[in-house]
DNA sequence: GCTTGACCTAGAGCTAACTCTAAATTCTAT
DNA sequence: ATAGAATTTAGAGTTAGCTCTAGGTCAAGC
């Protein structure tokens, strides 16, 4: 079974013109041709479009998804030079999470702290009395309620009075 | 307390390149001058940079962020615009961060694929009898080390016997 | 007073990752 | 058999987000 370039977009959900890039990058070198020049795609090749869509998702630069593939190709010499490709992403993934999920928390104090606001009418609820600048004790107030046990994604809600 | 605009460069690990430029785009409508025409950050200022960054790792484009930044500029009537901005971006964050779990399992399953692989000295072992085919039930052998309460990510861990 | 470094603007330049165009060919369905 | 859709290539164009250059002003230390 094989399949045109329009059958693989559509199953990924990218692009031909995406795809042709990819190819030209290098990173498709195991695609095969018919003999009038267009793309056959074996079942197998799914295996290494996976890997290429997960390398994107997990934010590799094109070239060096390139250097992952060309690894591929090579054979078992370069088994652990794959391994270790994937060992060094998969912690940089973890620390992006990481980082991500920071930025959840300042996202969802922000949004508690414009929750009050709106339930006072006005932010200056917010400032320091006689400015316009933001009270700390503020964010400290919020901390406060989570480390009492209070869910930082519940605290944002509307509906949650 | 005033900042020059390379103090607040080392602060917040961004150049004044990059900062100069944000300003271009409208998102430190806030930011006073001196009498030379030079920026002097305050101090209630970084609780705008905060945001700025905040919505920076979260993936908001710049464009967006000025939009956000000139509904804070706009006072009290826009409270619930703020809001609603944040709670979408909130949701956005929470998306990706499901995406970027299931790309983290990903890479964690290909790690174990080549852990298991390096220690038999051949990917072949991952191999259909007799051809260059991956065996679709050697993923289904991972899932079920994982359905067995195996850890995903020990066990593509090289020393991990 | 002078030098060194930080800052200013306008605008050019850069990179990554697409995205599209043009002109030609091939495949598919009637 | 033929119309229309899909594919091919080379190469141009686009966008976002910086990043830097040039030419000038300003401020701090010796």
């Amino acid at each position: 079974m094989t399949y045109s370039i329009g059958q693989v977009a559509d199953r990924l959900d990218i692009s031909p013109y995406t795809l042709r890039y990819y190819d030209k990058e290098g990173l498709l070198p195991f695609v095969d041709r018919n003999a009038a020049g267009r793309r056959r795609f074996k079942d197998n090749d799914f295996n290494f479009l996976e890997v290429i869509v997960c390398l994107k998702e997990a934010g590799v630069p094109v070239k060096q998804i390139g250097n992952f593939i060309d690894l591929c190709m090579t054979g078992d010499a370069t088994l652990q030079d794959r391994y270790d490709f994937l060992a060094e992403h998969e912690a940089n993934l973890e620390q992006k999470m990481a980082r991500l999920q920071h930025t959840l928390d300042f996202l969802r104090w922000k949004k508690w702290y414009y929750k009050t606001a709106l339930q006072a009418g006005t932010e200056r609820i917010h400032y320091l009395p006689g400015t316009n600048q933001v009270d700390p004790a503020v964010h400290a107030e919020f901390e406060q309620l989570v480390a009492d046990g209070a869910s930082p994604k519940a605290l944002g809600e509307l509906s949650f009075k």
